[in-house]
DNA sequence: ATGAAAGCGCTAACAA
DNA sequence: TTGTTAGCGCTTTCAT
């Protein structure tokens, strides 16, 4: 059996309120005593039993992260600032991953409600009244990261809209006249929680319009790679492929690379994260970079502070900036 | 407040115990009662407390992951393979990193133990009898991955060894001749525990060896591109650079390109890890391949059955396969 | 300065 | 079938 501060109290000869004031530098002990309690909680082994306190405290000291899965450089670089973080506030950090499940989300966070963890950092899926209903009923400090929800929740992000724009802007300056872009598919349009997604989308609309272009192609599935097959790109006029994500743009530029094509002078690709893979890469690829880690850090500073204070640090919702990396695929 | 069983019991007009068995599906209760709580736990949207059941069970169905950092493109692709085979059987997963710092881990592992996870995936940068000692005192099943500590743990790896030998076998087969071994540096040589390190530096120099072959740099330090500046790989004998993992191996690539190397007419280049992103490298990287993912996967099935039976799965060490990739760098 | 005791929310053993 | 009760290990309040 595990030593408890009653195998202290015993072995010491004095009562656990005795005990807990000397290992918790409680008031009211006597220097003298305190000492030869932790001495023997020392030589004992003794090893505090953080759910028993977290169940009189009311405070886990944990918090956790829904994310949909580490395949992208991305998340893991996220992940990585957020646990940092998060142990140098002294709390420990639970881990789950969605894999963009509806379901499973809802479960994950169910799960890290009943593990009551004093706070969630929430990459959601689900978005809809239903669902910040449920968030507000589990009544637990949540942030919300990338993917926006409503007012109701802090958010930590960057203006994915206004990122993209400027940078198709760049892009357009350059003399491009076609474009087609590529995101992820859009199955459950409405349904989920694809803010991001739609920000970056709607970024790109917005620039060709600002330049009364009206040629584009939008690419929202999977089989991406099959739709560029159909076309000749030294045939059209000059395009450039945009893509919602660095990930994306590396299978296009291999791709392309596959069927002989030269870039940027046949095609332009362009990227959007700057993942730290990118400086292998070659050409280098034209993207949008933001800094992921601050917004790991943001996120625990602000659901800390939430639980710590009653309330997030700022009133609006906190946008990180972004910059544009022109590279040579462009 | 939060619902308790109390106050389910109370609005239902039964005792907590037999709300409790009604939640729980134990047996002994009306099937119309037991409907009656259901009803009245999903009505006051009932959620249990898993730190109280924690207590009184003994168990709190949490496994805890120590890691170095989420650098390595493998760290992460394992611990997406931890989570996911982890939630499958039902438990949730800390996640703690150590950045390589010895005593940081030893206070990630008294925390987890502290937090009373059930179970503890090991990537440990400590070693030695004291540690060992240690983990022992704490008396939680432990699985070690990729860095062995020593027979009495159970441990999920590769046979490094060979494989970095049957790799480094292959490239003398094409006839190089001399050999620069890139490996991280050695800062704490006899401390900290390098085991993959180690044996992949073993391993090449078993091959070595096994050719006759002498010929032969090893650079331990971060400053290894330093080291390169100075060698003229067009005057000496035929040269293979063979890099301890994928990571150093695309920097030296990029450096050998910058300096405009041919690759591998000049100087041939070998990694380590077959990292998902080497697809979109070119030359393409020969390195060696192993299963990450089912690492992840029998690191928790082995523990979980070790936390559920008693003992693990095999008497002995389990070692996964390896391939050796014939890329175009060398 | 110290001890005694109640109780956090749940489970499990024993009674009824 | 259901109720009662004693903890799990700790914190906290109230006595002493």
């Amino acid at each position: 059996m595990r030593v408890t501060i009653k195998d202290i109290a015993k072995h010491c000869g004095v009562s656990s309120g005795t005990v807990d004031r000397a290992l918790n530098n409680r008031p009211g002990i006597k220097e003298k005593t305190k000492q030869k309690v932790l001495k023997a909680a020392k030589e004992l082994k003794y090893r505090p039993d953080f759910t028993a306190r977290s169940l009189v405290k009311g405070r886990t000291m944990t918090l956790g992260i829904v994310l949909f899965d580490l395949y992208n450089r991305s998340f893991a670089q996220l992940l990585n600032a957020v646990e940092l973080r998060a142990r140098q506030y002294g709390y420990f950090l639970y881990i789950a991953l969605t894999d963009k499940d509806m379901e499973n989300e809802k479960q994950c966070i169910e799960y890290l409600a009943n593990h009551k963890v004093d706070g969630i950092i929430l990459f959601s899926v689900n978005k809809g009244q239903e669902f910040e209903e449920y968030l507000h009923g589990i009544s637990i400090p949540i942030v919300t990261i990338f993917n926006f929800l409503s007012a109701d929740w802090e958010y930590i992000g960057i203006p994915e809209r206004a990122a993209m724009r400027n940078g198709v802007s760049h892009i357009i300056n350059k003399g491009y006249q076609q474009f087609i872009y590529i995101s992820p598919p859009l199955k459950y349009e409405g349904l989920t929680n694809i803010y991001t997604q739609e920000e970056r989308l709607h970024g790109f609309l917005e620039a060709l319009s600002a330049n009364n272009l009206t040629e584009t192609e939008i690419i929202r599935h999977n089989d991406y790679l099959a739709d560029l097959e159909t076309i000749d790109f030294r045939k059209q006029a000059k395009t450039a492929i945009i893509c919602s994500c660095d990930l994306y743009a590396l299978e296009v530029m291999r791709f392309l690379k596959k069927k002989g094509y030269q870039i940027p002078e046949d095609v332009g690709v362009m990227g959007f994260d700057n993942i730290d893979v990118l400086k292998y890469i070659s050409p280098s690829l034209t993207t949008i970079e933001y800094p992921v880690e601050d917004i790991g850090y943001k996120a625990v500073e602000s659901i800390v502070h939430k639980i710590e204070n009653g309330s997030y640090i700022g009133k609006e919702t906190s946008e990180l900036s972004y910059r544009f990396i022109a590279g040579e695929s462009t």
